[in-house]
RNA sequence: GUCCCCUUCGUCUAGUGGUUAGGACUCAGGAUUUUCGAUCCUGCAACAGGGGUUCGAAUCCCCUAGGGGACGCCA
């Protein structure tokens, strides 16, 4: 049978980068097997979920260069896939369990219930519901109903011991009587999640389930339901969680934490999908950048860890440089014209600013870092960084070096890599001055910066002129 | 509290009874250079603890500790 895998977002927010992993997964298993990647939206939260959520997840996942056979919109043979536009499947099937008597209504409210819980925690006992209504006559039922109580459907947990053999974990076993009745639907008349994914998955016919492993408990309850329905069970897969530095699930006080932040600061999509893919996976060979393809090539579950994965910015911000080394200038140059833009630089002609960009590409990061770094570029002046660099200004061996370069500067026709380092070389012997004491000086007069790309292709870019300029500016008259 | 899961350098990881416990990021040092970066080289740094099993355990078993998750009319 081919593989059927699916990814389930719930549109309550930004993808997150947790979510995206998963997402991952999914969608490499699925290439790797030749297999089927389906998109179901899990809005079943009414309150929670929003119509700019789900389009911002979907957008998200297209920038990740992750595309789906079927989904909400691109339709397939087992849709609707959005969970709202399956309510009646829900219904139907909520009702099939209860006309087997396998789920029954229960009239216990909220407060009814939580009151229960914390006395059975307070004594000792399970926090599971207590299965109050599990066998209510007709004229209890009728008296609840008299009193205007709405009633959920809750689902009958059958006593017996629930195992499965998760694709990481292996053997998992869930001893009988440790999962309460839980609700499959609520008094609205709205799923929860168990229930509709167990409905969906079963009749979208996924093959495995690939999840982050806080569902790993949930996973007993979904079997029970699969028996119910005499439905085969999926395969599990139960990835580990990626967490924050201080071993806590990820969260936004950890800094950036959604794909749409990575995205505008300027990481790569390419960077993101191979980091979160080395998060509790490592390729065969021992390398760690690799291609999608590669990555699709060389999936394999049995080379999935179990143990939770701390996210490490600094490593990502590495990986990200080297996709960004690793591309070509032009190509480099487009995507950093919506930063140099944003920053309001005024972009001069595109052969200009490629050179820029090739000058400026082994020190970015991420995109955004181009900013800053080729803001000499685009300034008139730039003020000395700090008072060393203006000590370096006013020493008394910069005045003759800056009087050697002016002079030298007129004999020259267009200013080049080649000529600046002629130039140099010229106001070396010319003032004796030579090494740091001359450079230094220059750079500074020239970017501002005590450090900075190399010098003689800064000159190129900035031109005669206005190194002419530059340099006149710390000449005393 | 009950149940489930996890535990190798600071971080990501390799490792499936016999290895000087390997690699990557970070950090430090060196080479290169006018500086930073990039690059190359070198180095620092780990089997949570305790019991077993075994000729031999990071690897198998048990206990403890720590961490995570579930116990929602959230997903």
């Amino acid at each position: 049978m081919s593989v059927r895998v699916r990814f389930a977002p719930s549109p309550t927010g930004k993808l997150h980068i947790g979510n995206a992993r998963t997402a991952i997964m999914n969608w490499v298993f699925a290439r790797h097997e030749n297999g089927t990647f389906i998109l179901r939206i899990e809005d079943t939260d009414v309150e929670r979920s929003s119509e700019e959520s789900e389009r911002g997840i979907l957008q998200d996942l297209h920038w990740l260069g992750l595309n789906w056979d079927e989904g909400p919109d691109v339709g397939g043979p087992h849709g609707p896939y959005r969970q709202s536009e399956r309510l009646v499947i829900y219904r139907e099937h909520a009702e099939r369990l209860l006309q087997e008597g396998k789920a029954f209504y229960c009239y216990c409210t909220p407060d009814e219930l939580e009151e229960r819980k914390q006395k059975a925690i307070a004594e000792g006992r399970s926090a599971n519901y207590d299965g109050r209504c599990r066998n209510l006559t007709e004229a209890e039922r009728q008296a609840f109903e008299a009193e205007g109580r709405k009633p959920v459907i809750r689902f009958h947990v059958p006593e017996v011991d629930l195992s499965f053999d998760d694709i990481v974990r292996g053997e998992v076993t869930f001893p009988a009587g440790q999962i309460g009745d839980f609700i499959i639907l609520r008094a609205d008349g709205m799923p929860t999640y168990n229930f509709a994914c167990v409905v969906d998955d079963g009749l979208m016919q996924i093959t495995h389930v690939i999840r982050g492993d806080d569902h790993l408990s949930n996973t007993p309850k979904q079997i029970a339901l699969y028996q119910a329905f005499g439905w085969e069970t999926p395969h599990f897969a139960h990835i580990p969680m990626i967490l924050g530095p201080d071993r806590t699930r990820l969260s936004k006080r950890h800094g950036a934490t959604s794909v749409e932040e990575f995205a505008k600061h300027g990481y790569l999509p390419q960077a993101l999908i191979n980091y979160l893919s080395l998060l509790s996976w490592s390729s065969e060979s021992g390398e760690e950048i690799l291609s999608v393809q590669r990555l699709i090539d060389e999936f394999d579950f049995s080379r999935v860890s179990k143990s939770p994965a701390i996210f490490d910015v600094v490593k990502l911000n590495w990986m990200n440089g080297v996709y960004i080394r690793q591309m070509d200038v032009p190509h480099l140059t487009d995507l950093c014209v919506p930063y140099l833009k944003k920053a309001g630089y005024k972009l001069p002609d595109r052969l200009v600013l490629e050179k820029i960009i090739r000058v400026v590409q082994p020190s970015l990061e991420k995109l955004e870092d181009v900013i800053a770094k080729s803001e000499m570029f685009f300034i008139d002046e730039s003020e000395p960084e700090n008072e060393q660099a203006v000590v370096m200004l006013n020493r008394e061996s910069t005045q003759k070096v800056f009087w050697s370069f002016l002079r030298q500067l007129d004999t020259i026709g267009q200013m080049t890599v080649e000529q600046f380092r002629k130039i140099m070389k010229v106001v070396s012997e010319e003032t004796g001055v030579m090494g740091k004491d001359l450079w230094m000086p220059v750079r500074i007069a020239l970017t501002g910066k005590m450090h900075g790309p190399d010098l003689p292709l800064v000159a190129e870019i900035l031109g005669k002129e206005k190194c002419r300029r530059l340099i006149k500016r710390w000449v005393l008259e």
